[in-house]
DNA sequence: ACCTCGTCCTGGTTGC
DNA sequence: TGCAACCAGGACGAGG
């Protein structure tokens, strides 16, 4: 499940390698990657042209050509490039220098979309707020758009146009790091609790960067090797393990459809007045 | 507008 | 041991 972290660490691996090269051969293994149908037949328009930058908007994946369109891949839960062969391979990018490039996508839920310079950006900003790691994630930003939602934190927070890259493990993790209940609804965190909050997913996100993701079932890096970062997880997938501060038995819930960690005494959820 | 739930998919795990 | 049911969850659309 590819979050912020995940897809950042790809997007650094494929830079050197991609950047200054041309797309020799595209081939589209599997049509219901570029479905729904957009504006170009997706291998005809690629062909040919030439990468000049990798570049990351949340989790998306952005492959800005010389030509003036844009490569934009989502990864959804499964989607991966490799610079081997693989099972399940999706898509195969053949570069200029003899790279064969593969995209994985076990489970198919992953798109490609080809769109012009002009239509990316209103495109990307239509799916996601501001950048976690950036300037415009801000407490005010953040205290703004929980406080006119009644849904568990959680749930708000998995939401791309709140802050956009934190996906169901990260999420656990930075609300363990602010001591929030994930069930709290958004709009009763007070402003202290929303600034530690704002704290908490950077951290959470640059420790999941510096470790280079988390390698669980189908994650990995496009060189072959795994993540580092569920060795640290706090809470995620940790339940019946003590809480690494308290020590407390952490617990599973359900929020917002996910499976939810938390640790019951650090996070607790205020009794109702 | 917001919120919850079902859907898309496959493979690994669980339970009988 | 066999095999079906269940579970994982990002984004999106339907319905309340």
């Amino acid at each position: 499940m590819p979050e912020l972290p995940e897809v950042e660490t790809i997007r650094a691996e494929l830079e050197p390698r991609l950047t200054g090269r041309s797309l020799v051969r595209v081939e589209i293994l599997d049509p219901r990657l570029t479905r729904p149908v957009d504006l170009f037949e997706v291998a005809e328009e690629l062909e040919g042209d030439m990468v000049v930058a990798v570049e990351r908007r949340g989790k998306y994946l952005v492959l800005r050509l010389e030509s003036g369109l844009a490569l934009l891949v989502h990864l959804r839960m499964t989607g991966g490039f490799h610079f081997e062969p693989m099972t399940h391979e999706r898509a195969v990018l053949e570069l200029d220098d003899g790279t064969r490039l593969v995209y994985r996508d076990v489970r198919r839920f992953g798109t490609w979309l080809v769109l012009e310079d002009a239509l990316l950006d209103p495109y990307l900003a239509g799916k996601n707020g501001p950048e976690p790691l950036g300037r415009g994630f801000t407490t005010s930003w953040l205290a703004t758009q929980l406080a006119r939602r009644r849904a568990p934190v959680k749930a708000v927070l998995l939401d791309q146009r709140v802050v956009a890259g934190l996906g169901n493990i990260y999420a656990d993790e930075a609300l363990w790091r602010a001591r929030i209940n994930p069930l709290r609804p958004a709009a009763s965190l007070s402003r202290a609790e929303v600034a530690r909050m704002q704290r908490a997913i950077r951290a959470a996100l640059r420790t999941g960067i510096a470790r280079q993701g988390s390698t669980l079932r189908d994650y990995a890096r496009p060189d072959g090797s795994a993540g580092a970062m569920q060795a640290e997880f706090r809470v995620y997938g940790r339940d019946g393990e003590p809480c690494p501060r308290c020590r407390t038995t952490i617990a599973k819930t359900r929020a917002g459809g996910r499976g939810t960690w938390y640790c019951p005494r650090c996070q607790p959820l205020p009794a109702e007045s």
